[in-house]
Parts: structure tokens; C-alpha cells; sequence
DNA sequence: CAACTAATATACGTAATGTATGTAAAAGGA
DNA sequence: TCCTTTTACATACATTACGTATATTAGTTG
């Protein structure tokens, strides 16, 4: 009887409570969200948890990396299709906020993340999506395509702008009428960079 | 002996419960706050609490709403000062942000608020400083200072890039540097609205 | 095959929240 | 003035959650 090597058990069991805290902490909130429950809903108790993550903050980060980790693999996907530059920083930053209105991400990574990690500048995971963006603005700016700014300075602040524009969709009554007005602001708000 | 009218002793009650939430929630963090502890340390029990505030989550409403009715009278008293009234949206933005570098704010109402609470779009106390932002914004604009923008849009989204700037700020290594580079990067993307 | 190590479960102590109930004092009317 | 009613606040209790310490089971290594 197929007996699995340990190794895969490990990887398997560990992707098991990544994906049942991902959910729990997604749906009701990290605060909200009971280790006995969602352990078990993926069948093992805390005590597996507890050996793998060491506590329930832990495995917050741990939810909080992969997450990040897909939602920078799809920004590189938008900013490869665009035909400038510019515009591929333009499309990067409304995909961005639109990723950021998607429940999941809005709770545990805008919401419950800051509260119980601290402000997301000085995750571990050093938020891999600001670096992209403050890369992409060193180019343009070295090409001349925009002011002269502090690109990580500028990465920084201007994240702030797109997560709070997913916030105030995502929690709008009218979603796609405040998403029309966001976005536009967003627009002319990167537009005035322009040199 | 001075038996202090039912009416005083309910202010004063409130205003000792706050004081204490407050404290605590500004220093330990919401969660880490004990109910039990910080009434004690008021004097008082959690019956108390609960009678005037409901639960938890009351509270922290209770105090995030004097928290912002203070910042809005600090912006006022800003914005009264400034020769124009670019200048005066300017100086109101810095303050904002220096206001959001003080530890009881940027725990309580930029951290533990929105993880509590929600996005705070949508709080009942509709955070006044967003609204007289909105406001300077519509007048400039009116006046024709800068672009066409929707002024309560460009609000939010600015907000964000505000509190933002805050909490880089507020936890980086080197504060002094770090803050003078987040203003500068606000500064800018705040020239870039002029007409 | 035996000893060891590591993955997971179980059991328990502690602490926090919310609720239900109790109490005492103030307000108000006769 | 006295009695009733309300209400501010305290106390006691039930529930639940986290974290840790210990036990068990299974896989790995010599």
C-alpha cells in the first residue's frame, strides 16, 4: 500500500493547512478564524500547525507570502503585454487594483496583514509587487519619460493610492461606478508624473 | 459630601473608560488590549463597559471617532494659516502625514481600524478629514488651480498615498530620512494635479 | 531489525470575551 | 418623606481560543 515517502507528506500537509487558513482567514477574517476549526476542515489538528508554523502569526505570514508571490507573478504577465513603457506601468497599476479588490486579498493582505504584522513596508516577504514597481520607475525615469522622483519613494506612496482605491470599490454600494471614478483618479494621479 | 449629580458622573465615566481604551489600544494594539486590565486600571469593571459601549468593537469606534475629530481640528487650524489655497492644500497634506507618524493614530485608526472595522470608506463617523479634503479639492478645482479631477475620487485615493507615506515613515530605521524623502515624493505627485 | 528522529495528535492550563444576573444609588411622583 | 422605578455598574459564569507540554505513531538510518 503506497506508502508516501515523509517528504511528500510534509509538502502535502503543509499545503493542506496553507490552503484551509487561506480560506478561513479570506472568509471570516484572521481574528475571527479558529485554528481548531479550519485544521480540522483540512483534516489534522493544531498540532501539525503548531510544528510547521509556530503560531497563528506565523502561518499568517506564510498565507501573506504566497499570496503575494501569485500576485506578482500576474503583474509581470500584465506589464509583459504592453506595447510602451509607460503604458506598462499604467496597466500594471489598475491590474494592481484590481487585484486588490478581490475579497481574499483585501482582507488578509490590506486589512488583517498591516494589524498584525505591522506596516507591509517591513514584511519579510518584503512585498515583491512595490520592488517590481520601483523598478519599473527607475527606467522610466533614467529614459525621461517621467519627473524626476525617488522611485522607491514614489513606489511606495503610490501603492498606498491604489490599495485605498481597491478599499473604497471594493466596499462602494455602486462597485462599478466608484471603480470608474477610481480608476480615472488613479490615471490622472500617475499622469501628472509624466515630464 | 458632594453626591455629583447622575448626569456628571456619566460623562465622566465615558470619558475615563475612553481615556483608558484608549491608552491601551495606542500602546499593546486592539487585540492585545485586555478589557479586564485597562478598566481596572480606570478604576472601573468591564460591567461598566459594556453597559455604555456595547462590546469591543464599540469602543474602539467610540475612541477612532475622537481620535479623528482632534486630527480635523489640527487640519483646520493648518489650513487657516496658509497664504493661498494651493498652499493651504499642500501644508494640510503634510500635516496629515505628520499626524500619522504619532503611534496612538497610526496603531489605532491607520492599523487596528481597518482590520476592525472595515475599510474606513464606510465608517459611521466618516472619517471628517477625508471630507475637507474633498472639499479643498472641489475648490481648487472650481477655481481652476488644477486639473478637472473629481474631487472626492481624488481624495481617497490621496489619502491613501498619505497614510502610506506614514507608516513608511513611521517604521523605517532612519525616520528623519525616510520622511524626508516620502514628503518629497507627495509634494510631487501632488504638483502633478496643478493646471 | 533496532534505535532514533520527526510529524502529528491529545490533553491541559490560562486568559479573554460576552452574557446574565445582582446591587445600590439616583430620580421622580404621591 | 417614602416608595417605586430606572439605570449605572459590579460580579459570577459559560464558552472558546490559544499555546505548550506530552504522548504516539510512522518513517528513516545504521
Amino acid at each position: 500500500m503506497a506508502h508516501k515517502p515523509r517528504s511528500e507528506m510534509i509538502v502535502e500537509t503543509r499545503a493542506k493547512l496553507l490552503a484551509a487558513a487561506r480560506h478561513a482567514f479570506g472568509t471570516v477574517g484572521y481574528a475571527e478564524a479558529s485554528m481548531d476549526d479550519f485544521t480540522s476542515s483540512a483534516g489534522l489538528t493544531r498540532g501539525a500547525l503548531y510544528h510547521h508554523f509556530g503560531d497563528k502569526k506565523g502561518l499568517l505570514e506564510a498565507v501573506i507570502k504566497q499570496i503575494d508571490t501569485e500576485m506578482n507573478d500576474r503583474l509581470i504577465k500584465v506589464t509583459a503585454k504592453a506595447t510602451s513603457r509607460w503604458q506598462g506601468y499604467v496597466d500594471e497599476s489598475v491590474a494592481y487594483v484590481e487585484m486588490a479588490l478581490e475579497p481574499e486579498i483585501q482582507r488578509i493582505v490590506l486589512l488583517d496583514g498591516p494589524a498584525v504584522l505591522g506596516d507591509p513596508a517591513n514584511w519579510p516577504t518584503t512585498n515583491t509587487c512595490i520592488r517590481s514597481m520601483s523598478e519599473s520607475l527607475t527606467l522610466l525615469r533614467d529614459e525621461g519619460a517621467i519627473k524626476n522622483v525617488d522611485p522607491e519613494a514614489m513606489a511606495r506612496v503610490l501603492n498606498g493610492a491604489l490599495t485605498h482605491a481597491a478599499l473604497w470599490i471594493a466596499n462602494s454600494a455602486e462597485p462599478e461606478a466608484t471603480s470608474r471614478q477610481a480608476v480615472k483618479a488613479v490615471r490622472q494621479l500617475l499622469d501628472g508624473l509624466r515630464a
